[in-house]
RNA sequence: CGGGGCGUAGCGCAGUCUGGUAGCGCACCACACUGGGGGUGUGGUGGUCGCAGGUUCAAAUCCUGCCGUCCCGACCA
């Protein structure tokens, strides 16, 4: 590719409303443009890396046995009111009509049209394993787009749906997609790790999130410090902790005035958050009040709390008035003592003895307070968000936690939909089942960003090799000028396109520092200069874009070294 | 959905308080110089000042409504 006839777009200042280093380099570098908020064109530049991404992705699930299908972008309601989703998916989904007013809707992923898919193609149990993938754009009506193409409400997304007999031809598929997408993101240079997820919204069994690490990350991931375990903390399990029960001191009230939040108790009466409770109150799937404890310094899981039997879902906190109503005190004076509600504490909370809590009387706390003695009723859970330094939930070591930008996400779906949408298959013993199916996701376009953020620095982006849009760049200086350099660069650039580079060669008539800058800031892995200068030692310079210094290479030899350097 | 900021040339911004000829930098075009790290000079192109209504002799500027966009919040008792 020759630069004077490839639109190289890019600019010096950063606009306004570019947050992350990622979305800057990507609008400096001219790779997208946005359209409107969470939707961007991809410039010739920037598709050239996304296809690099959709590549190597396509290789690897092709090598993992799978199938490539398109599917609809555009979905008929039926189908997502038949498996239940029509209603439960709310305002992200972007719905429309046709002119025929019938209801449709943008495709923000594909479980319904597949296994409408495999339910009329697949009638016998012979024909699975089946693992179907396609390479596609989604729309999802995020609230909050933000950081460019990392959350954007138009991305391209790889997904894949596996269809099997059962549960253990479901549970092989899935272990190979989960070595499928290692190799994935081994192959595009990423520092990922994978992570056990909770299966969300889709709903299922198992799942596993791979995610690139990154301060950037919209995600916390707990990490063992000594062993390979790494979770969500959406997920991750908190212990309870080891506790010695105190001597039992008589429970006493006191006068609160103004003290509306744990911190303020710490900071006015010199109760530790660590030896306090907090009661929170949510809304059960009946409507009634459910009141959590924690220990003061620690955070509701909110996950984990519409896991419990009983609770709404989504969780709802409850409204003040309500509380008010069934307690008598209103929020910063509320405690387990004396409340006739369920009440679920957390493990840790659970442990405390003599702590202080809320007196369901306004402005008062009590002090000395202790389970059984002073409240009887009360049921134990995992409520809370594990933090750092805790116990690792594997047993050994500590929780350590990092951000991480998901990239991929495989689930374990059962029969959830094959079960609401009649998808079955005749068994060997021909009795009608339901398919178990496996959904495995890749962000293609979220990865672009992702790598941005892990691979820069302050002149630009560096691409990992698979992904690079040009492994090398030729940088003839004064091409219009000196024959020799033009003969040189155009023998050379013809040398490596023969030999199968993705050679590019800026041929535009801009000043040499323009053309480094530029070819600094597009993250071009190899450059190579081709001066006057060096000619004359009968050398070209080659520097790689992390190198602090150019390499002096035979141009006799240049062609085989670049090749080398590329492939190896 | 709640709170706040912003909307003036492709991009970054000033001008708005205090109404009176729409500006600056980058980019772009032309010419000259320059020619191994975003170079210099001269001359240019480009704007319904987000939209609609109102006040006024006169509105980018004041008033009302709407739209767009960005940030924060929606997790604490």
């Amino acid at each position: 590719m020759r630069f004077s006839n490839f639109p190289i777009s890019t600019t010096k200042e950063t606009p306004a409303d570019a947050e992350v280093i990622s979305h800057q380099l990507m609008l400096r570098a001219g790779l997208i443009k946005r359209i409107a908020a969470g939707i961007y064109t991809w410039m010739p530049l920037g598709l050239k890396v996304v296809r690099n991404v959709e590549r190597v992705v396509r290789e690897e699930m092709e090598n993992a046995g799978a199938v490539e299908v398109a599917m609809p972008v555009v979905q008929p309601a039926e189908l997502w009111q038949e498996s239940g989703r029509w209603e439960q998916y709310g305002p992200e989904l972007a719905r429309l009509k046709d002119r025929h007013e019938r209801d449709f809707c943008l495709g923000p992923t594909h479980e319904e049209v597949i296994t409408e898919l495999a339910k009329s193609e697949i009638k016998s149990y012979k024909r699975l394993p089946i693992n179907y993938f396609q390479i596609q754009t989604k729309f999802r009506d995020e609230i909050r787009p933000r950081f460019g193409v990392m959350r954007s409400r138009e991305f391209v997304m790889k997904d894949a749906y596996s269809f099997h007999e059962d549960h253990a031809s479901l549970e092989k598929t899935y272990w190979r997609m989960h070595e499928a997408y290692s190799t994935i993101f081994d192959r595009l240079g990423l520092d990922y790790r994978p992570v056990e997820a909770d299966t969300g919204s889709i709903g299922g069994s198992h799942s596993h999130e791979f995610h690139v690490l990154a301060d950037s990350g919209e995600d916390d991931i707990a990490f063992s410090t000594e062993s390979d375990f790494a979770a969500n903390v959406e997920l991750a399990e908190a212990l309870t902790p080891d506790a010695v029960p105190a001597e039992p001191e008589p429970m006493t009230m006191f006068d609160t005035p103004d003290t509306k939040t744990i911190d303020a108790l710490e900071k006015k009466y010199g109760v530790a958050a660590s030896a306090s409770i907090k009661t929170l109150f949510v809304e059960g799937e009946d409507g009634e009040l459910v009141a959590l404890v924690l220990r003061g310094d620690h955070q509701l899981n909110q996950i984990k709390a519409e896991k419990l039997p009983g609770m709404s879902q989504p969780l709802k906190m409850a409204q003040e008035e309500a509380v008010k109503a069934a307690t008598g005190a209103s929020f910063g004076s509320l405690g387990p003592v004396g409340l006739d509600a369920r009440i679920v504490v957390d493990r840790a909370a659970s442990v405390l003895s003599n702590f202080v809590c809320g007196a369901n009387e306004d402005d008062k706390h009590l002090r000395g307070v202790n389970w059984h003695r002073d409240i009887n009723t009360f049921e134990v859970a995992d409520l809370r968000t594990v933090a750092a330094g805790d116990p690792s939930p594997c047993g050994k070591g500590q929780v350590e936690i990092k951000r991480g930008i998901e990239v991929g996400h495989i689930f374990q779906l059962g029969t959830k939909y094959s079960e609401a949408m009649r998808a079955e298959v005749l068994d060997q013993n021909g009795k009608s089942v339901p398919m178990s199916m496996g959904c495995y996701g890749i962000g293609i376009t979220r990865i672009v960003a992702a790598a941005i953020e892990q691979n820069n620095d302050e002149n630009g982006i560096i691409w990992p090799e698979a992904m690079a849009p040009f492994s090398v760049v030729l940088i003839p200086l004064g091409m219009d000028k000196s024959e020799n350099v033009a003969e040189a660069t155009e023998a050379l650039y013809a040398d490596l396109k023969a030999r199968g580079v993705n050679v590019a060669m800026d041929d535009r008539k801009e000043r040499p520092g323009v053309k480094f800058a530029d070819c600094e800031l597009i993250g071009i892995p190899l450059r190579v200069t081709v001066g006057e200068r060096s000619l004359a030692d009968g050398v070209v310079e080659i520097q790689g874009r992390r190198e602090a210094e150019a390499t002096r290479v035979a141009i006799v030899d240049a062609a085989q070294h670049l090749a080398e350097r590329v492939s190896g």
